[in-house]
DNA sequence: AGGCAAATGGCCTAATAAGGCCGCAAATTA
DNA sequence: TAATTTGCGGCCTTATTAGGCCATTTGCCT
């Protein structure tokens, strides 16, 4: 994997987590609420600014009320 | 998230590459060749040693040749 | 305009994954 | 038995994430 490949994998998955987070109403806060991960680090996360680590991924997932592999379906199709 | 169920998670996710990588009947270094992972370092996160980031869990489904977000598939229940 | 709440960006430290090489013991195959 | 392959463990350095706090700004609502 490039760097390239790298940085437009975060960028895709940051955009997974905002447009699922966005479409249950949900504020940065009400997320890191519910899995105990920083606001500021979420929204870093959902600009694309890391390529966070599976417990990271579990995390996110427990805050957004959905399943981990809900997270990377939408990556199924380009990698 | 606990040391201790990040360890779970850690163990539980090797678990399911591997499982994975004997039902298709590959060996390390078949998958390593498959996705430029060191061989060791898939041993290594079989055995549950690392908490991967969302770059390798990519490279992993690359070398297994299967859908990234069917490696989290199992982890659904218990997290 | 004023007041809130949300989003965002900066900054920090310790921990750890990435990336890679080498070697060995056990298993497999010839 | 000899040869090969495989799994696996050690070791290393650099890069980056985790985890967290604080300040600013943006946007919304009254």
């Amino acid at each position: 994997m490039t760097p390239h490949e790298k940085e437009i994998l975060k960028k895709k998955f940051g955009a997974t987590i905002q447009r699922i987070r966005k479409d249950k109403r949900l504020t940065l806060r009400q997320v890191s609420a519910s899995c105990q991960l920083d606001n500021s680090k979420i929204a870093k996360i959902e600009d694309g600014k890391f390529n966070v680590a599976l417990s990271t991924i579990v995390e996110l997932a427990r805050g957004l009320g959905i399943a981990p592999s809900l997270l990377l379906a939408e990556l199924n199709q380009e990698f």
